[in-house]
DNA sequence: AGAAAACGAGAGCACTGCTCTTGACGAATG
DNA sequence: CATTCGTCAAGAGCAGTGCTCTCGTTTTCT
């Protein structure tokens, strides 16, 4: 059904994800700003004007290329998971916090658009939000089993989340069901701490100065873990 | 000396700074990547071309309006922190934050700018290195002087950063004196957490999840000081 | 007063995203 | 088999961009 009906279809499927594909290419070499319809087009042996049979406009392909990063960089971070033992609950989110670094420095640009400052006059439209909450559903996951299982520890003096947060609380939670109030605020700082850590390495915050990243990185993320409670 | 000399170089000033607060209105309404040497030029009764004996190029204009950015975030988190009792130690963090979070959401293109994704082709110039400083220099000088007064009490069970990472601590600790090596990295978690939370909150990451955005702010950043060991 | 430097204006280059029209091809229908 | 209809690549064109070069004019320095 989906996968071939008549000629026409099929090369038009081969033809829509090979322009996505040297539009990343582009991304990668070029940058969010510098992708270029025409230069894409350059390359296909296409005229520009024949992309827009396939991507109605530049933000459509800026689309698809931002869902298909969000699935990559979930699809890492799912598998990094995978690889620990399930009870190995602080060793699951450094697992997870490696993925999403190494994902992030092999695909600098991509992380840029998925993470990054958003693209002047593009509006992400509802389609990526699905997308989005793959990485962090792995987090919520390990979170939620860790409690589970009675392994999330607060750490001493931690701050009760003051009233007014428990709906937002609550909507967190839909994603680490059974968590208490604390531990989700406790991960949702962790999560900010992961991501600005990535950030700041990827944009260039760190430049003369944390030199061993890898351990540097290593070493902050164990502390967030301790943080989170987990053990 | 630098007010005036001749009626041409005053002129030139005026005209440079008034071409650098265009280009910062215009980057308040279309963002980075809209900045247009000739809309400012339209905008200022000049020629495209004109511009560029001002800033010969449009990096440079760029370099002018990311320092005055540095400088006017270091501006604000300086006064955030000299409002405090100076011994309240995570009273003048949690105001730094706050600093930075208010600035942030004041000048959400401004932020993008110095903390989103590089602009593609831009390469930061040396000269933006000082400015950038001067809002981490405060947060340095509020731990180490908490340091000092013994108000700094590291969490129990606070991993020890391994040996790898004394180079990278010894440099961090400019900013800092006299800060043990897991303090500092402690410090370096906690900023990127301020920093990826502000980020998060600005590049719509927390889109229909955290409404009480001030209110959950504010309980990270404590959290976070208590990471640190403030007391 | 004369030389030198700085300046604004204008034309022009190579590039961008995007639109519209034209002519050709393929596939389903009569 | 032949026709019609939707899809397609191509080309020209529009409005915009950063940037360069030249050409008179004006201001400053010697």
């Amino acid at each position: 059904m989906t996968a071939s009906r008549t000629a026409r279809e099929r090369v038009r499927a081969e033809l829509t994800r090979e322009i996505a594909d040297i539009a990343r290419r582009q991304l990668a070499t070029e940058g969010a700003g510098g992708l270029s319809l025409r230069a894409v087009a350059r390359e296909m042996g296409m005229v520009s004007s024949a992309i827009y049979r396939y991507f109605p406009s530049r933000d459509d392909l800026l689309t698809t290329l931002i869902i298909d990063g969000y699935n990559a960089l979930g699809e890492a971070v799912e598998q990094a998971d995978a690889a620990c033992a399930s009870g190995d609950y602080p060793g699951r989110w450094l697992a997870v916090c490696h993925g999403v670094r190494e994902w992030a420095l092999a695909h600098p640009h991509e992380y840029a658009l998925l993470y990054g400052s958003p693209v002047p006059g593009y509006q992400a439209p509802q389609d990526t939000v699905a997308a989005r909450l793959r990485d962090v559903t792995v987090l919520g996951l390990i979170v939620s089993q860790a409690h589970a299982a009675g392994a999330v520890t607060p750490p001493a003096l931690a701050p009760a989340p003051p009233a007014p947060l428990r709906e937002d609380a609550e909507r967190v939670r839909g994603l680490m069901p059974g968590v208490p109030d604390d531990v989700v605020f406790r991960c949702l700082t962790a999560w900010t701490a992961l991501y600005g850590w990535v950030s700041f390495e990827l944009f260039g915050q760190f430049a003369n100065t944390i030199e061993d990243r890898h351990t540097a990185f290593d070493h902050a993320m164990r502390l967030m873990g301790q943080t989170i409670g987990l053990r």
